[in-house]
DNA sequence: CGTCTTATTGATTCAGATCAACGACGGTGG
DNA sequence: CCACCGTCGTTGATCTGAATCAATAAGACG
């Protein structure tokens, strides 16, 4: 009985199948599952935490979504990652004495929320823990080095293809509409994300209409053509 | 006496204060030595692993220096780090089946190999080396972050200025010469690294040294005007 | 319903890429 | 030891993708 309650919780939250280690046995997960706070929903703008703050947790995406970014020494901001529902953030603060990045959720979001001081407890006891966490942080390594390639050595257009069809398959694997979706963030997100300005981008939404490769009216995107949009990523 | 050798081992190959965690027992630190290799050194252009390897270990460059690339679907390389003594890579792979990235020795280079079976296992024993390593890891995704901002805000000038004095400083807590020293990459390296033309870099390498900011000979870099070179990097 | 923010579109500018040629060094073999 | 060749770096001329500047339009929100 338990047991059943247990695994509804991490499903409905998507810890389950994104987020916890499937190495984990059921009393891991019920370990896991204590530590875990699930606080009153965030509104549009709401921070997380801020540059210099503590660091104290991890966070899951419940829904909504959820925008990191840094700002340099001359105070040049730098989005480094939009959060969708399932995905885990918060780890460029481990083991570090503060956050250097801000959390700012970008519409009304609810999440799950893994207190450090917990979760490394749990992760003395449970080597196969550390093991997951340390994936996930080298998924984040890559996923960075993925995005320097988008932007140091993409076109514009590439680099927009690229993210939009990044979008929709984290949608997908989440199991939510993945071919008409609205996005959360703004043009100019989208354009501190890329390393463009929000003309651009604006631009070049409108140069994928004239080519029939989506449909887009403001924040609603409709994919038509995939493979149009596959190919544009390799210009 | 046994104790006194570990010592002077680790402190060769600077693990003792960039790579070891300082939370660690003495016995920690033998456990770990005891697992450590030390390759016979790779010539220039050695590849250490390449994309599609299986993971084997970390590794810390004890002299020479080696870059980490990738190589995208469509074939586009971009180099991911450059890697100087007392300095740790390979993170990219824990967890994972294969290496994404290729590790090529930019020099005559020494190596410490750090197999990940053992590491893995002492991990298990002592959770102060997981948390170590996971700090590393997190340094490594701020790191990512922070070229990213360089990459995709900063003009050419400022990429390059940032370079030299990251270099600069690396050297100088290694304490090798910082003020004067030899570039092992080629400016081709450079401008992928930092999303630029080589031609670029080395016209930027011209401005700078006209403009007094340093003496430029081939690799060979003399750095004149450090807070010029500081200034340079917020333009 | 008016105000404020966000998005679109057009005109112009500019940083850096690309193309092209040459020069300098370093390694290799005679 | 020197001459040759190949790679790497420099410099110049031109081109171009995207930034910037500027104006308007369209939602969103109180």
């Amino acid at each position: 009985m338990i047991k059943a309650k247990i695994e509804t919780a991490c499903t409905e939250c998507a810890l389950s199948r994104l987020c916890l280690p499937v190495a984990l046995s059921t009393e891991d997960v019920e370990s896991l599952e204590e530590i875990i706070d699930r606080p009153k929903p965030l509104s549009r703008g709401d921070y997380l935490y801020q540059a210099g703050d503590a660091f104290e947790a991890l966070y899951v995406v419940r829904s909504g979504a959820v925008k990191t970014f840094t700002v340099d020494s001359g105070g040049t901001e730098q989005i480094t990652g939009f959060y969708l529902p399932g995905e885990l953030f918060g780890l460029t603060g481990i083991n570090k004495p503060a956050q250097n990045t801000t959390a700012q959720a970008l519409e009304r979001t609810n999440l799950c929320v893994l207190p450090y001081d917990d979760l490394d407890r749990l992760c003395s006891d449970v080597p196969s823990l550390a093991r997951q966490i340390m994936k996930v942080m080298s998924d984040e390594i890559r996923e960075d080095h993925a995005l320097l390639t988008l932007v140091s050595k993409k076109r514009a257009e590439a680099r927009l293809a690229t993210f939009l069809l990044s979008i929709a398959q984290r949608l997908k694997r989440r199991q939510l509409p993945d071919e008409s979706f609205q996005l959360s963030m703004s043009r100019s997100d989208i354009g501190n994300y890329l390393g463009l300005a929000e003309e651009t981008i604006s631009r070049m939404f409108t140069r994928f209409q004239e080519d029939g490769l989506l449909a887009v009216q403001r924040k609603q995107i409709d994919l038509i053509d995939r493979d149009g949009l596959q190919a544009v990523c390799d210009s």
